[in-house]
DNA sequence: TGTACATCAGTGAACGCGCGTTCACTGATGTAC
DNA sequence: TGTACATCAGTGAACGCGCGTTCACTGATGTAC
């Protein structure tokens, strides 16, 4: 049954892409590597053809996780002049459909705390992502010195993750999209 | 061997206090309703005589996590007049000493992103404890109006979480301490 | 270009282990008389 | 106050289950001639 080499490098894309998906809605812990496998289409024996590890697929679905969200920043700033594009980015990060979508969203929000657990790989591969964004939103917040620039990127993403975070503990909808609505407020103040 | 009331009760404070400090250094779903018992000095066998369910437990631990932090807010607000209480909240909770303690830590900060998937009651109880966290900071954080100071609070708040967290995941502790700095500085320019 | 063979992606059973929860039992505590 | 008995905190074995990982096997792919 030895599959194609176009055949394997595609297997192996979906199950990093189902894992990716499954660790962010359900947690790391939570997800089995058997789960992934089956809803990847396969059994779960063939998994190690694939992964050294648990731990490797983490790091390897944090990579591609954190890769679209510094993509649609990308995204964004290209799409917005100067400042607007940072106004764009809060307003897409900082949304109801960002905290009912944490499958599809931010690594950083959707397992912050078990991110902080996770092997060193990673953490090197969460803290990688965390400074693309910060470079990306530095230079659209518009200061001059890049060293103010830096650090209010830096203010701006610690407040969007612990924002994201607690709107998705609040049980109660509209106190916390209100959580999320204060965030972009004082984000567009900025 | 029925134990006293006094006992039973020193026994369940026990347990949760042991869980809330395991839920916190090792994640929820990593922790053990067996490792808590032994840790605390029992079976796992009698754990249900003291509570329902592992996630009752979850939500109480949470709880007292929580009380904590809040006593701790209100200690900084007392020893310290107006924005000065703030300052302190601020300097201690955004810190390398409570990146580096997170099982004597906030519990939104050392299991966020596990209490946004826990039930009803725990996040009811982490949000009641994030309000509390609100109201303690507005009052000193020195706005004429209430709205503001709150907004405000919120605000600073969701930054202090997510630094928090960022900071447990950075793996280089230079670079960690200098996003809670950053954080710091902000916050005391507000 | 055609053939023989090594490679290896995927299968499915099995490994040891720990999970949350249940239960029969023990014996000290607390209560009713 | 002293005695008889019901209560129930805690023990330790057992429940079914899923975990991450290993392994012998299958058979199509890719390679060497």
């Amino acid at each position: 049954m030895k599959k194609s080499k176009i055949e394997t490098a595609e297997t192996r894309r979906r199950i990093v892409e189902v894992a990716a998906r499954n660790f962010r809605r359900n947690g790391i812990h939570a997800t089995g590597v058997s789960e992934v496998m089956s809803e990847a289409g396969l059994t779960h024996g063939g998994f190690y053809r694939h992964f050294e590890s648990k731990d490797q697929l983490v790091a390897e679905a944090c990579e591609v996780g954190l890769t679209a969200v510094v993509e649609s920043f990308e995204d964004a700033a290209s799409q917005h002049a100067g400042k607007e594009g940072f106004r764009v980015i809060v307003e897409n990060y900082v949304s109801t459909t960002h905290r009912d979508n944490a499958e599809g969203g931010c690594p950083l929000a959707g397992m912050g705390s078990e991110l902080a657990r996770a092997d060193e790989m990673t953490r090197e591969t969460a803290t990688q992502g965390f400074n693309d964004m910060v470079e990306i939103v530095a230079k659209r917040i518009g200061r001059r010195q890049p060293d103010a620039a830096h650090s209010e990127a830096v203010f701006a993403l610690a407040a969007m993750i612990g924002a994201v975070t607690m709107s998705r503990i609040i049980v109660d909808p509209d106190a916390s999209a209100s959580v999320l609505q204060i965030i972009r407020q004082h984000l567009d103040a900025i």
